[in-house]
DNA sequence: CTCCAGTGGTTGCATCATAAAACCAAGTTG
DNA sequence: CAACTTGGTTTTATGATGCAACCACTGGAG
């Protein structure tokens, strides 16, 4: 068993996060299909990646439920891939990613683009941790407690 | 060249922070880290990983920035890997990689464990995007914008 | 209908990364 | 100083990745 070690059954939802969008493609296709990409040959000239990768990642985002292939859109008989509510769902993610670049990257210069207010063309604020009631949070003010395990419900 | 495609010229920041925290076991031994581990054998036991892709992870983290080797810390003569600025400046991934998991997984009564607000007990809130101003964002409500550079981009 | 270009993949092969286990050297302990 | 622990490296097997070639289907021109 030489496999990928997958994490599904781990209980750290973050590693269970890295087993559905933990490998080299998925965060970029799901960028690119936040912007509204959805043909396979989109994908495959704007990220300039090997169609058989392309063909298992799609394949890969499509059962983890956070793509969904849609049979049309344009009239021609091919077939779309559309995010769901769930691929929709990574944009913090990404704006996680993306602000972490801006803020400690070594060449911030070589970063080409810039995620701004559509209202107002300013930068967003960096994304912020808050309490229930408001309170902003650091990290040392945040602590894991085990879950409440409720009785499991019809296996 | 079939090397793994790095993404370190890439203008995307996104593309660059998965450069460096992009595979499958850097996040979680940054999440390690943030919860007070730092000897190698610590790593290696909490996580169950090969130690020698733990060398190598582990050598790739400092390389980037992320984690710094310290000559000691309990007297031993023994070396310790710390997060440095840049490794806790991760933690709002982390903490987004936790929520979309919280939020979207399958089987959600498999995540063991919830961030909470220490002082309280109470989860943390889900992480939020606002504008400059303070008005809540939603994707749809924000572009990229390229950014003002002097700099030629390579043709 | 036939031919042909474009789209959307799959297949083969070479190379790289990963994993498990064995091995090893320095540090620490008895 | 002998034994054990810590912190790795080496070896070997196998899975993943990347490129190129190939193939099926679509849509359009003739």
């Amino acid at each position: 068993m030489v496999k990928r070690t997958s994490f599904e059954g781990d209980g750290c939802p973050i590693a269970r996060s890295l087993d559905a969008l933990g490998d080299w493609w998925s965060l970029l296709i799901i960028r690119e299909a936040l912007f509204g990409l959805r043909r396979f040959g989109e994908f495959q000239s704007k990220l300039g990646m090997a169609k058989n990768i392309l063909s298992v990642r799609l394949r890969s985002l499509v059962d983890h439920g956070i793509l969904a292939t849609a049979p049309a859109s344009d009239g021609s008989a091919y077939q779309e891939y559309v995010l769901t509510p769930k691929g929709r769902g990574t944009f913090p993610i990404l704006v996680a990613l993306r602000q972490w670049s801006e803020e400690f990257d070594d060449r911030p210069e070589e970063i080409a683009t810039v995620l701004v207010d559509r209202a107002k063309g300013r930068p967003v604020k960096k994304l912020e941790m808050r309490a229930e009631d408001g309170r902003l949070l650091s990290p040392a003010d945040t602590t894991l407690k085990p879950r409440a395990t409720r009785r499991r419900r019809l296996a």
